[in-house]
RNA sequence: GCCGCGGUAGCUCAGUUGGUAGAGCAGAGGACUGAAAAUCCUCGUGUCGCCAGUUCAAUUCUGGCCUGCGGCA
């Protein structure tokens, strides 16, 4: 029975180092769950592994649309399943690994979308009404079309307002009759194991800010220079990013670089404060603390050793 | 050494006409079905610098001490 292993967890505590060690020995390809690794010429920001890093090991779900390019995660539970089943019929062994909770579950989790696309030109409007009236007027209008969903999304979450009502004009069904599906996976016949990587809390708090500095070093500045000179605008979602918003917001002149830099990190803190409530709640998750084990390589061992357990791999 | 201003939550500070205190930031917890590195919700007990005095009661008033900053020597 084939299987796949995913590799999850909070930024910067080392999932893609462990992911392609562990690719080379399973003889795996690596299928990344990470909203913005998708994006081309956004390389440093997003800490994408580099050529030399991946040593040879097939890397999916990377560069694959332009920074301008609204990617969703009906976008990606498509196309990564497509991979999925793809590395299978090889006889590969796929590796799902990625700190997007949300694209991990579209694949893990069978999440099913409807038709409801995204209408942007709705969006717009929609936002300018909110921005006009306030978020209020919105959620009355939810409050009519899906008490359901009214009841569930709160009045100030413009996003998910807006999400809901965009589907309520689409499809005439209100966002709530969505319901969960079986995993696609099961459905295929593959057998799946979830590893967690996790690190004390302070412990990850310097790394981030290290890696930051790292980024700063490596020439984030220029990466997103040169972004902008390639025409891509500072309003574009894969834009509004980590690292990428401050940086452009440096280049407006709206703060100093050392404001700049020290928002990175305090956002990215943050961030992994939310990954990290994401994926607890998950019970499948074998959890592995990265900074714990003495070294990569008896991490790497104990991971093993799981997998040996559970009959994965060879 | 003298004079002035401070010492209150991890940080910056507010405040109590005497009844043991509250904002911002930092931080913590949570939600999450087509923008998710996004979006949103909830959470504030700390020897009020130390010691004594006055008082039913002091972080608040008084005195001393310690300490930071500025000025004068």
């Amino acid at each position: 029975m084939p299987s796949l292993i995913a590799i999850v967890g909070p930024t910067a505590t080392g999932k893609s180092k462990l992911a392609i060690e562990l690719a080379h020995t399973l003889d795996a390809e690596i299928v990344s769950a990470d909203s913005m690794l998708v994006y081309k010429h956004m390389n440093i920001g997003t800490a994408k592994p580099t050529g030399d890093e991946m040593r040879g090991i097939p890397h999916h779900m990377i560069n694959i649309v332009t920074p301008d390019v609204v990617f969703t995660v009906h976008d990606y539970q498509r196309k990564a399943l497509t991979c999925i089943q793809d590395i299978i019929a090889r006889n590969k062994t796929p590796l799902l690994v990625g700190g997007t909770g949300l694209y991990i579950q579209s694949v893990l989790d069978g999440y099913e979308f409807g038709p409801a696309d995204t209408n942007e030109v709705y969006r717009r409007q929609l936002d300018w009404i909110a921005q006009e009236h306030g978020n209020d007027i919105l959620y009355q209008a939810l409050r009519l079309f899906d008490p359901i969903s009214a009841e569930r999304i709160n009045p100030n979450d413009l996003r998910r307002l807006i999400r809901a009502l965009e589907v309520y004009k689409a499809t005439g069904a209100p966002i709530s009759a969505q319901k969960k599906k079986p995993s696609y996976l099961a459905e295929m016949d593959i057998r799946t194991i979830r590893i967690g990587l996790t690190m004390d809390r302070e412990r990850l708090y310097q790394r981030i800010d290290k890696r930051v500095d790292e980024m700063m070093r490596q020439g984030l500045l220029d990466e997103v220079r040169n972004l902008l000179l390639l025409g891509y605008s500072p309003s574009l979602y894969s834009m509004q990013s980590l690292g990428y918003k401050q940086i452009t917001n440096y280049l407006a002149g709206q703060y100093s670089l050392e404001e700049a830099v020290s928002e990175i990190k305090r956002e990215t803190r943050r961030f992994s404060k939310r990954q990290y409530t994401w994926f607890r709640r998950d019970p499948h998750i074998v959890w592995f603390y990265t900074d714990r084990a003495e070294s990569q390589s008896s991490l790497y061992a104990n991971v093993c050793e799981i997998l040996k357990d559970l009959e994965f791999g060879p």
